[in-house]
Parts: structure tokens; sequence; C-alpha cells
DNA sequence: GTCTATATTTGGATAGAC
DNA sequence: GTCTATCCAAATATAGAC
């Protein structure tokens, strides 16, 4: 039967209605996407975008649950036999980088940016299966301390967005990734 | 003659407005101020705003200008006599709470969290003068290098964002203040 | 499945009387 | 200064023909 190529059809319009909505934030901001301007980016009339989501909210829940796999994925290439010390440069500068690749993302998956949206329990679920990737890592170089893993991601987080705020395009907190380990691992020293 | 008592009224009614628009921020979020649902909860009729601000832009430049003070009088409170260590720990700890406080207020100042607006060069000039004040103090610590400065307000902001976004109501970044000041002084030695 | 046409809501802003 | 009455634009969403 046709179904499976029917369904293939249907699951590549859908990633490129994505792919459209994240070149569209990228323009205009997360805000600035509608629908209509959505659907006309692609050559299709805005009421077709309904066969294929709910609707706008169910657009950013897909897109949140996509920002959070591209995370994931990023994440589980990142080299895990250097030492403890160069492991954690490792991550935070790929975060960070993550993070200033694309503003959009990183405010739809780190920041409460859209009024009057949040994402559903189904796609919450996906940063939390995140939060747990995360402390997996880290309880591989042997920090499974909770007060040390809260530390350990207001460090980044800070980092990250003081990044993207204060110097898109820019390193200024990129370049003190190593610092910024350094200090987090020499912590509780006199 | 009668402008000066006209000048307090016309200011008294702007303040009245403000701080109606920050209650309404608390209640629905940022993005949920309206101009009739502003103007109904003071019992006036949308269109009398206008004679008072010449926008919904003006007014979120206003709260703007006027969350940039509040902070820059907070910090002005503080002790600072206390030795470098115990300053920080009480700076920070004043910062997060700030943040923490007034979750609307924190996204106005610090998060581009409205689509579409963004700071008046005048309401801009708050912000950066509230930069330079943190620049003097942190001076007279001793901590004048830029990069020790970026970090400083890296790890202040990633507490104070982590905390309102995954604690709200809570304190589980603000209780690693002291943890992560010790870290951020301890930093650079073997 | 996709279109055109339209319903519906919402929200900022203005005109003009009082 | 404040009101009522609108205007205007934008946006989501739906109905129904093809």
């Amino acid at each position: 039967m046709a179904t499976a190529r029917v369904e293939a059809r249907r699951a590549a319009t859908r990633t490129a209605i994505l792919e459209a909505a994240w070149a569209l934030a990228r323009e205009e901001g997360l805000g600035g996407i509608g629908m209509r301007e959505l659907a006309g980016s692609l050559g299709m009339a805005a009421s077709s975008l309904y066969g294929y989501f709910d609707g706008k909210d169910a657009i950013y829940d897909a897109m949140f649950i996509e920002g959070n796999r591209a995370l994931r994925e990023r994440s589980l290439t990142l080299p895990t036999d250097l030492g403890t010390r160069d492991t954690l440069v490792a991550t935070a500068r790929a975060f960070i980088e993550f993070c200033d690749e694309d503003h959009p993302r990183f405010q739809l998956l780190f920041q409460h940016s859209i009024p009057g949206w949040e994402p559903s329990p189904e796609a919450y679920a996906s940063a939390v299966e995140n939060f747990e990737q995360m402390r997996r890592q880290l309880a591989q170089l042997g920090i499974t301390n909770d007060e040390s893993i809260d530390l350990w991601t207001a460090l980044t987080s800070g980092l990250a967005s003081q990044q993207v705020a204060n110097d898109p395009e820019g390193d200024r907190w990129l370049r003190l990734v190593e610092q910024a380990v350094d200090m987090y691992i020499g912590r509780e020293k006199p």
C-alpha cells in the first residue's frame, strides 16, 4: 500500500515547515513567526499548515523538541577521553557555541520568551531528558553532588547568556571558558 | 501659578500608571500588558493613557528605566566595609534576590523578552549607568581586569537566571552564593 | 491536500465631543 | 483631560469548493 510513501511525504513537509520556521525566527525573531508569513515562505497557503500542525503552539512545541534533540546530539559527539578538565572545557564550549549560533533557538529552549506559550508536557520531557543526560556525563567525571551540578549549570548558562546577549558574533565570554573551568574544578581548595 | 501643582498631579498619574503596569505584568506576564486592560485597572479609558505616554513602547521604556533605578538604589545600600569576600557575597545575594523577587522586571531588564521592543537610547543609558556603577564597586575591591569583570557578570547572572527559571520561590541557587564567591576569588591558584 | 474567502479576536492608536 | 466611538492592522483559525 502507498501509506508508507504518503507518510514519508507528510513527514518531509513537516520538516520543511519547521525549517522555514527556524529561518523566519532567525530573520525576525521568535515572535515574528506568523502563520501567513510562514506559509508564504514555503509557497503555500496559511490554512494548509493546519493539515500538518494543530496550530502555532504545536509548531513551537515541535521546534522546542527539535532544538533539544539538536543539543542532545551535539553533546553526544563530544570526546570523553580527555580527562576531567579538558572534557569540561569542551562541554562548556560546545554549549555556549550551541547557544550563540542560533539565538532564537536559545531563547526558545532556555528563556521564557514567548508570551502565552509554554512547552507541552511532551515537549518539556525532551528538556528533562537533556538534563538527565548532562547529569550522567558529569557523573562520569565524578561530579555527582547536587550543588556541584547546580553550580555548573549556573556557570555555563551564565557564560552563554552573557555571550548571546552582549557579544553575539564575538567571543568575549566564550574565550573565558578555560578560566571558568579551572575556577570550577579548583574550588573548595583553601 | 498652578503649573507646579498641575505638574505634580501629572507625575503622580504617571507613577500610578507604571505601578499598575508592573502589577499587571506580575499577574499575566510582560507580554500581557494591554492598553485597554492597563487603563481599565486604573478605572480610566485606554485613550487617556496617551496623555501620559506616547504609547506602549514608551511605557516599557519608563518601566525599564524605573527597574534600573531600583537596582542601582539597591546596590547603593550594600555595606562596603566587610572585606572583599563578604562584600562580594552580599552583592551577589542582593542581585539574585532582586531578580527573583520580580520576574517580569528581571525579564524586562536582562532578557530580550518583548518581541518588537528594545530600549530607547535614553533607557539603554540607564542600563549602562548601572554597569558602570558595578564596575566601580568591583574596582574598589581591587577587581579591575576586564576578564575578571566579565566572569563575575557571567557567574552572577547565571545564578540569577537559574534561580528565576528553575526554582522561583525557592533558594536552590541563591544558597550557592558563598560557594560561588569562594570559587571566584580563589581562582588562578594552582 | 490545497486553495480562496472569511470569521473572529485582539490590540494599538486616533478623532472629536464635552 | 477624559470620555465614547472608531479605525486600522495583524493574527489565528475555520469553512467549503476543487
